[in-house]
Formats: C-alpha cells, structure tokens, sequence
RNA sequence: GCGGAUGUGGCGUAAUUGGCAGCCGCGCCAGACUUAGGAUCUGGUGCCGUAAGGCGUGGGGGUUCGAGUCCCUUCAUCCGCACCA
C-alpha cells in the first residue's frame, strides 16, 4: 500500500513537520538534566535564501542536537537571525524597500526553506539583533563596556568609578594613560596627581577618562571608500579594495568609537589554549594578533637642532644592536620634520610628497619597492657612541611599535635590501653566517665585532644586552601586538544607533530607562557624503535640544552578533539582557558549528565581550565557546557553453579549439552531467532561442569548472528543488555522505540516488513487497544483534567525533545486511529507527509511529549497544613468522596476550622453525598473533 | 616570503590510529526480472598479466618484523597573513 516514494515522502515530511510544532516537542527549558549547548553561526538573511551549501553546517548541528537529546541531554538548539547589515540598506538605496520590510522577508523565506529541512530548533528562542528588544540589550552591553576600563594591576576590566576614585585619591602615577603617545594637553605631561585631577574642569576630566574607557572615540585613521560612503573594517577591505564592490579605499580622520580590544590581546592569546578551535583557526587568530617580544630602546640624536626628542626603537632583536648601520623611521614619525638637516631637507620633503601621493593600493602592489630619504640626522649607539644616520623609509609602518628600527643589514632581510639600494656599509657580527649577498636572520650564531657581547650566542645575548639597557635605564623588554583597537562606528542606517548623548561634545551614556534607543524610520538611507552616515540627514533626531545632540553612526554588524549566543539562554528577558539562572544553566556553547570566514572578527569580538562581561561579574565563564567546528564550503559546480564569436552559433567543448569562442556560464538546471539540454536552452533566454549547434556525436557537451555558488554563474542548486525531488531526509544525508564535514566540497548529485536508495530499503524492512507493513516479534539470532549492535557502537563513535560522512556508510552496510538477513524483527529495527532518527527525522519518525508508539521518537532513548554481541568467542589466528605466514591457530577472542604467546611457544610450531630456539619476539597486535621474530 | 592544511581506484571517500590498502556510495561490466523506466534485484569491478604472479596510497629517502599512517626531503593544490622590525 504505501512504498516509499515521492508522493509519500512529501506527505509524511508535511505531516511531520506539521505534528513536531504542534506537539511543540522542541521547546527546551532548565531542567535537571545535563545540559548541551550546540549552535550554529545564525545566517544574515540575504535577499537570495539558502542554497545547498548553507544547510551544511545546519545539518551536521541537528544530528548533535538530536543525537544529544537522544543520548540523555537537555539540548539548547536554536536559531535567530544576524540582520542588520549592509546589503538590506543597499537594497533600501536601489529599490527604495525599507530594510526593516525587506528583511523581514528574507527571514520568513529563511525559515520556511529550513524548515523543510526538518531542524529541530526551538523557534520560541529565535532572535533577530535588527529587533528593537533585542538590540536594547546590545546598547546595553556596549554601555557597559564605555564604563569600564581596564584595570593592567588587576588584569581585567573595572567600572570607570573606580578609576575616577583612583584619580581622585593618586592621580594616575600607577595607572599611566594605555596609549603612551598621549599627553595631557596644555602641559604635554603624561601623569597627573589627585591635585591636578581637582582642578581640572569637566570636559577634560572625560577627555581623560575616555583615554582610559574600553569604548572610545578617538580620531582614528579609517578605511574610507567614496565610492560606498562609509568606513569599512580592516576584514572588510581586502588588497586595498572594498571587500563588496572592489572599489579603491583610502585613509582618513575620523572621530569614531573604538574598542580597546588591544587591552585583552594577552588573554585573547592565552585563552586559545583552553579552547577546542582547530589548529587553522587557532593560528589564525595567534597571527591576528600577533605578539611579539622584545625591547624597546632609546637613542640619543645627533642634529643640527640642539633639542630633540630620543628616538625611540621597537626591536625583537637587541642582541644585534652592534650590528646597526643606519636606523629608520616612518615617514609619518613626528620626529621627521624637527631632525632632518639643512642639507637633506630638501630630500626629505621631496620624498614626503612622495608618499603621500602613494595610494594604499600602489603602496600595497609594490611592497617590494624600496625607497627612502636620508634626513642628516644620526643616533648615537649608547654602548660604543657609533654615529648612525637616520633614514625614512615607508617599508616602516607608523602603526607598529614605535614607528621606527634600528636597522641591521646583516641579519634582517629588508635592512640588508635597504643598504644594498642606498650603499650604506654594512657590519658583519656573525661572522661565517653572513655571505654578504643575503641577511641571515639566525640566532645561533656567534657574535661578533660587538664589544661587550663577542663571544656570546645570539640567543643568550639578548638576555644580556636587555639587562644592561635597563641597569643604565635606556631600554626595557617590550611585548608587541599587531592588532589593532576595533573601529566600532559605521556610517551607515541599518545598524545599532550609539546610546550616547553628546553634551559638550562629549558622549555620554543614555539612561537604561531611555533604551532601546530606537532606529528612527527614514526613507533617506543614502550616506551623507561627507563621511557621516544617513542618520546625519535625520536633523531633528540628532538633535535633542540646544546643547545636545545624537551620534549620527551605528555599530558594526558585529556588535549584535558578539554575544547573541548570550541571548538565547533568556530571549524573553526585559530585565536583564538574560538572568543569571539561564546563563549559568546554559553557560558556554558545547559545540559551535560554522564558517572560517568568521575566523578572526566575530569570533574575536565574541571572546571579547564575553571576558567583558565576565570582568563586570555578569557571566561565569570567560571563554563563549567550548568547541568550534568549520565545516567546510560547498563550491558550485558551473557548466559553460561556447558560443562563436560573433554568431549565435554554440560548439561543443571539445571542439571549442577550433574556433573563436566566449565561454558563458549555463545555467546547471538545464545541463545534463555535461550534456546540455537543447531545447531548455533554446527556451533559457530570448537570445539563444535561434542558437545553432555544432555537436560531437550527436550531444553538446558543455565545459566545467568549480566556482563558488553564486546567482551571476547560474550554478545555484537550491535545497527546496533536491527535496521536491528526493525529501528532506535524503538531502540530510546525502550532504553528511558527501564527504568530511570539514572539508570543502564541489556540489554534485552524482551519488544521490545511493543515499536515496538506501532509506527505501530501510523503509522496505518494515514492508512486504506490497507495501503492506509487517514486522515480526520473533527473538532475534545472534547474527542480527551483531548487526545491530555493531552499527549503534559505529554510529555513536562516528557522531560523537563529528563524522557524520561515515555514519551513513555505517547505517548503509548496516541496512544491507539486515537485507539479505531479510529481518524483519521488531527488536532490531525498532532500535535503528532510533539510531537513524537524527539523520532521517522524517522517515523514522512515521516508522516509529508504525511501530506503535504515541509519543514522538525524538523523545526517546539513544539504545545502548551491547558488547557481548560485537565479539565472536573464537578466531582462527594467522601465525606470521618472519613476515609470512606459515601456521594458523585458534583461540579464545579474549585470552590474554600474555597467554596466546605462552599456547604459540607451547604449540612447538615455533621450535619448528627455529631450531628450538625461543623468538626474539612475538608480536601480539589487540589478542592476534601478528608476527614471530626468530 | 611566512604560517596552516591537503594529496589514496574512473569519481566522492574509508582504513579499529603503526597491523591483510581501497569499506560505503557513484560510475562501469555481466546477468535476472519486467507493465522497457534514468525502475528493481544478483554478481563483478585498484593497475599490469590469459594465468601463476607482480605493482600499487604525489616523488625520493629513512625508522620498523611491518608504514597510507611516524621521521627527513621534494613537488603540487587549497586557505590565511603579508614590509609587523
């Protein structure tokens, strides 16, 4: 009566996914069960809805989450959406769709598409970081970090009051400015007492404090790109161009919020130890933030000026320091214009303006370039008084360090390229490691012509050259940090608007009673042009009376999604941004599935709020997730026709050569493998629909390539088409089947129909020929209970070490064997109904209901395999004797291996062999007689 | 340039972690059935060879009784960073 076929795969899938909502069984609450935290990086919801390549990651979190429940958890599951973002707003610009409207859309498309998939997410728990209670939350937080500092004695974040009573009582004599470079205006001083703090007025009180706060405004160079309007983030301009659109992007002033994530670098890198994030990942985020140690130390300058500033130096190597024939500065160092000579002034401005008409992208294009100006100024070696000109260089970046290097040509690769280009001498002070054609960056050599240091290995000497430096007071170890403070302004409109109210052009935090502080509605989402967002056009919403006023940019997507894995545990909450029961109850995230295009920003933001908050005593833990998996991405699989040029006429591939041809990309739906269809194609598009066709052999076979899956290269395969085609269920485990999850993949349906195949044999276990449903109670053999107790050990092992591609093998050989065993024995496959549900929620949960149960299979128990039934109790041994077999023996499966080789030495077939000599060894591999080495 | 990863049949992949390489699926070959379907079922399928046998995990070398797995070296591909002193 019933086969397992499209028409009753559809209905039982609707049915189902009717039933689960109805019965409400994926709703979770604290309970006193174990719990477990899987959750998927939520999807912007973009314009273009899932395709098969999304659901990957969501495939493989569901399997966790169900096997999980199965298993005796209580299992947090759930799914919301990251959507504030640009491309709404560009939308909203092209086609005047507001972004509230148009998103809201794609989120409802979103969720119907995974749906259909069969997820079991608690829906109930959904978040959107664009909705007005949540993004209250996200203000919030942020308030909370723009009243903290970071406290270095303590290490970790404090309340801004804290410092203010510190000032108060001390000044800041313990507790310097975190940016060294900055001075107190007026004085120029670095340090203020609790005298000074008392007379200072307002203003400069919170100019201080906003040194010093975890969320700042500053004028901050930023990535500006005219063509968008806005300022982009470091990840979002790749090469030197926008990372959406390719267009140019250069530096510019701006005041903008920033957070001092530069302050938690240390912990950032610390915590990664305790974290299970894969090795890429981890060296990702290590080579983001990039810490290196060394010293610091400072010069005396020789100039025609009688008073200059030191040079100050950033070196990881100061074990070279006799090695230094010239030092560099960047061109923009402040020191550049009080040092350079009468003489070389002239070079320098020449070369000045040189730089500055350098763009970021020639600048980038041309790194090998090298260039520079010597200013007539030199430093003076501290230890041997050597003179040492001063050159400006752009190879050294003004952001790092101090923005200048002692250069040493011998053992530093660009120091030595530099001396080369300019002939400046070079000192050799390793001796034999030194070829004179190429620096040597070693740190084993001995050094040499280096006074006190001859002698020494590089490697000790550091030691000893960083002591001397601090006993005469001229230099100290020094760690260094490439990462940067994150911009956290956008000029744009669909983002979080900053809860601050500008008094004196000062900010300061909204009242918690004033917020969400809403999104004001606007129809005008074009930038203002003059770098300030669209909210800038809003006057009478920036400005709130005569004095005050609003700040006119949002916050970065990143803001809502750094801690909407938070929000989840509470999403209901109006008190709090989730209570401190639900955190603690849920506490970190168990396994975290998603992209490594995440690697560095928001998982770094995440990490970063968390130890945030942390600090402030709201959270219990400082890491926000245990485990990290990367699935991999699945690539499309594009197909090109070849069309003459000139003419409407297409040749098949694999006579493309002997002609002029443009390749264009064909849409995959109507190509056939490789070949393609030609009527579709004629019907495809208005201009093809006269196409002629040179084919080989009667077919036009089209050319190929692996893409990423893109709407513009027609290789889209959309996830709602294979379950139109095959069910919810087949398209689960034929994405688990296609591979790795961590692997990136091209799409192809190649093996689809195994998959599919197999869950109609499963289904025809419990199903006469006629379709007719029959199941036996009769005891199962023992041969069955092997089956099925070999498959739920598999299939545990597999789930539990995340691959879930040999998993469905697994149930593959288990399903065939039960076939040809033809069981149809209620007590094997009442179990494997289980054992499968997380792959096949569907199918199973029909089977299950089949079987006579009322409630849901998700509900149920992971059966527990039985390891009595994996062993055989005797097993015929090979005996390898030098590497070949030459007797075989058997014996009891689990006997010692103390003994098997006490019965082999007894047996006499090794006396046989070796002239009744014992072995040198006998080789016992998990109970098997392996080999005997005579 | 630096860092990370990967490399196994015609294809996607597997290998109890050092123990009979190629499980499972696709494809292909042969057969059965048939209401002729791009259906279903059964058997076969790493390569060379009629066979016996030989060869075989990108290449070369090493450790080991034994290597896809460990070590050295080299090549190729992918990803990340890229003048970071």
């Amino acid at each position: 009566m019933s086969d397992y076929n499209k028409e009753e795969i559809g209905r039982i899938e609707e049915k189902w996914r009717k039933e689960w909502v109805k019965r409400g069984v994926y709703k979770v609450v604290p309970s006193k069960k174990p719990k477990y935290y899987v959750l998927d990086m939520f999807p912007y919801p973009s314009g273009a809805g899932l395709h098969v390549g999304h659901p990957l990651g969501y495939i493989a979190s569901d399997i966790v989450a169900r096997f999980k429940r199965l298993k005796g958890f209580n299992v947090l599951h759930p799914m919301g959406f990251d959507a504030f973002g640009l491309p709404a707003e560009q939308y909203a610009i092209e086609h005047g769709i507001h972004p509230a409207k148009s998103t809201g859309q794609n989120i409802k498309n979103f969720i119907s598409q995974m749906d259909k998939i069969g997820f079991c997410y608690d829906w109930s728990r959904e978040v959107r970081t664009c909705d007005p209670t949540y993004y209250k939350w996200t203000q919030w937080i942020f308030l909370q970090i723009f009243d903290s500092w970071y406290n270095r004695k303590k290490d970790k974040a404090d309340r801004i009051e804290t410092l203010i009573s510190i000032f108060e009582g001390e000044g800041n004599c313990n507790h310097p400015f975190p940016n060294i470079k900055h001075r107190l205006p007026g004085s120029g001083e670095t340090l203020f007492s609790a005298l000074d703090w008392k007379s200072f007025d307002e203003k400069s009180r919170q100019e201080i404090l906003m040194q010093y706060r975890l969320a700042y405004l500053a004028y901050t160079d930023v990535n500006w790109c005219e063509a968008l309007g806005t300022v982009l983030a470091n990840d979002e301009v790749i090469n030197g161009v926008s990372y959406r659109g390719g267009f140019p992007v250069v530096k510019k002033q701006m005041r903008q919020w920033s957070l001092r994530i530069t302050e938690y670098a240390e912990r950032l890198l610390k915590g990664l130890e305790e974290i299970d994030f894969s090795d890429s990942m981890k060296e990702i985020q290590r080579n983001w933030i990039g810490k290196s140690t060394g010293a610091k130390i400072r010069f005396k300058v020789k100039s025609e000026k009688s008073k200059v500033d030191d040079m100050v130096v950033f070196t990881t190597r100061p074990d070279t320091i006799f090695g230094v024939d010239f030092m560099v500065v960047a061109p923009e160092h402040e020191m550049v214009k009080d040092i350079a000579s009468e003489a070389q002034r002239g070079e320098v401005e020449k070369y000045l303006t040189y730089v500055e008409s350098r763009s970021e992208i020639d600048r980038m294009a041309e790194v090998k370039k090298i260039t520079g100006a010597f200013t007539g100024a030199y430093a003076i070696n501290p230890f041997n008084r050597r003179e040492i000109p001063i050159w400006i260089s752009e190879y050294v970046l003004a952001g790092y360090g101090t923005g200048a290097i002692m250069g040493v040509p011998c053992s530093d690769e660009r120091d030595h390229k530099f001396a080369k280009h300019f002939n400046l001498p070079i000192t050799n002070i390793i001796g034999p490691h030194y070829n004179g054609k190429e620096a040597n960056p070693t740190y084993d050599a001995v050094l040499e012509n280096s006074d006190f240091l001859n002698g020494l290995v590089m490697r000790e000497a550091i030691q000893v050259v960083v002591n001397k430096l601090e006993e005469m007071g001229i230099g100290r170890r020094q760690v260094n940090y490439k990462m940067r403070d994150a911009g956290w302004s956008r000029q744009r409109y669909w983002g979080e608007p900053f809860p601050v109210i500008y008094r004196d052009d000062m900010p300061y935090a909204m009242d918690e009673k004033g917020l969400p502080l809403e999104l004001p509605d606007s129809n005008d989402f074009r930038p203002s042009g003059t770098g300030e967002g669209p909210l800038a056009n809003l006057k009478d919403w920036i400005k709130i009376g005569e004095r005050e006023r609003r700040d006119s940019d949002t916050m970065p997507t990143h803001a809502g999604a750094a801690w909407y894995f938070l929000r989840f545990t509470d999403p209901h909450n109006t008190k709090e941004f989730a209570s401190r029961e639900a955190l603690d109850y849920w506490g970190q995230v168990d396994v975290y599935i998603g992209g490594s295009e995440h690697a560095v920003a928001h998982l770094l933001y995440a990490r970063l709020w968390v130890k945030i908050l942390h600090d402030l005593g709201y959270l219990g833990f400082d890491e926000p997730f245990k485990k990290l998996i990367n699935q991999g991405k699945i690539t499309g699989d594009s197909r090109f026709v070849y069309r003459v040029r000139g003419t409407n006429k297409f040749v098949s591939a694999g006579l493309k050569d002997q002609y002029d041809t443009d390749a264009l990309h064909v849409d995959v739906k109507i190509v056939n493998g490789l070949e393609l269809n030609l009527e579709a194609f004629t019907q495809w598009k208005p201009d093809f629909a006269n196409a002629e066709f040179i084919l080989e052999e009667g077919k036009y076979i089209c050319g190929a390539a692996i893409e990423k899956m893109s709407k513009s290269y027609f290789n889209v395969v959309n996830p709602d088409d294979i379950i139109e085609s095959y069910g919810a269920d087949t398209l689960r485990m034929y994405e688990m089947f296609l591979g790795p999850l961590e692997q990136s993949k091209p799409w192809n349906t190649n093996g689809i129909d195994g998959v599919y195949k197999f869950l109609r044999k499963f289904w025809n276990l419990f199903h006469d020929v006629k379709g007719n449903f029959r199941l036996s109670d009769d005891e199962p053999t023992r041969a069955e209970l092997k089956v099925l107790h070999k498959t739920l050990k598999k299939i545990e092992q597999d789930v539990e070490s995340f691959s879930f591609n040999t998993s469905v093998s697994e149930f593959m050989i288990c399903v065939n064997e039960l076939t040809s065993l033809k069981t149809n024995k209620r007590s094997i496959l009442e179990p494997l109904v289980i054992g499968l549900s997380s792959f096949a929620p569907h199918v199973t949960e029909e089977l299950w209901e089949k079987l006579g149960h009322k409630e849901t299979a998700f509900n149920s128990t992971f059966p527990q395999y039985q390891e009595e039934y994996l062993k055989e109790n005797s097993f015929e041994y090979p005996i390898s004797i030098n590497g070949k077999v030459r007797a075989k023996m058997e014996f009891a499966l689990d006997m010692p291996k103390e003994d098997i080789e006490k019965v082999v030495l007894a047996s006499g077939i090794v006396n046989k062999w070796s002239e009744g000599k014992p072995p040198k060894k006998v080789i016992v591999v998990q109970g098997r007689i392996v080999n005997i080495v005579l």
